[in-house]
DNA sequence: GTCTTTCATAACCATATTGTTATAGACAAA
DNA sequence: TTTGTCTATAACAATATGGTTATGAAAGAC
């Protein structure tokens, strides 16, 4: 998969509600499908799909515990993600800086969401 | 648009790499539509259509110069995703300083976010 | 006015996404 | 072996995405 393929998977993997919000559980620890699924009105195969789905971009992995495959986070394809729209960031912000004052108002919103 | 609605939407923009090479062009400063379709094997209406979502997804906006329909890059989505990745990152490399706060926002916004 | 350039929209097609239900596979327990 | 639990896959449907060509609308140029 080549750089590009990958920020694709990562993104479209983060594009959906449901697999954010699966990512967020997983940021307290391993949790297996029955478990990733129980707060959603959503059948265990369409969670199945969802992992699937952040599998492929990498930003989980999955083990063995009997009958369970517990789900875990991946740092890396985070990270890569991060780090591709923190540059995009900083540049845009140097643009700010050199056309105007408007950094401050780009910096004030960035903790709304 | 719910902030939910706002990330789907960013995240979505941001998972094709047309969509992208778009961005970086347009890092450089505005562009019209057919100075952001050269480069690409593509058709007008299909910049086009990708212009609209990343316009949906408040990554760039429009004016207006006699036929011509600048595009610039808008920050803050760009700013809200960045800050979404950020935190997951933090909370994944163990540098976030207020871990149990923001493990309990990530789980309020769960639904939502 | 008429022409040209720029861009958007409509209609269409192929493929991908997102859900469903039904079923099969892997493994533990009885 | 039989049963039950956890998970994946197959088959299907509805909607979204990503491209095409044809056409329309807006605005300057002639």
């Amino acid at each position: 998969m080549t750089p590009s393929e990958r920020l694709d998977a990562t993104f479209t993997a983060l594009a959906d509600p449901t697999r954010r919000a699966i990512l967020a559980r997983l940021m307290q620890g391993e949790a297996s499908v029955m478990e990733l699924a129980e707060p959603f009105a959503m059948s265990q195969p369409a969670i199945s799909k969802h992992l699937k789905m952040l599998e492929r971009a990498g930003l989980i992995s999955r083990g063995r515990d009997a009958q369970r495959r517990p789900c875990r986070i991946e740092g890396e394809a985070l990270a890569a993600a991060t780090g591709w729209l923190e540059d995009y960031r900083k540049v845009w912000e140097g643009n700010f800086k050199r056309l105007d004052g408007l950094l401050a108002e780009l910096q004030a919103n960035q903790g709304k969401a």
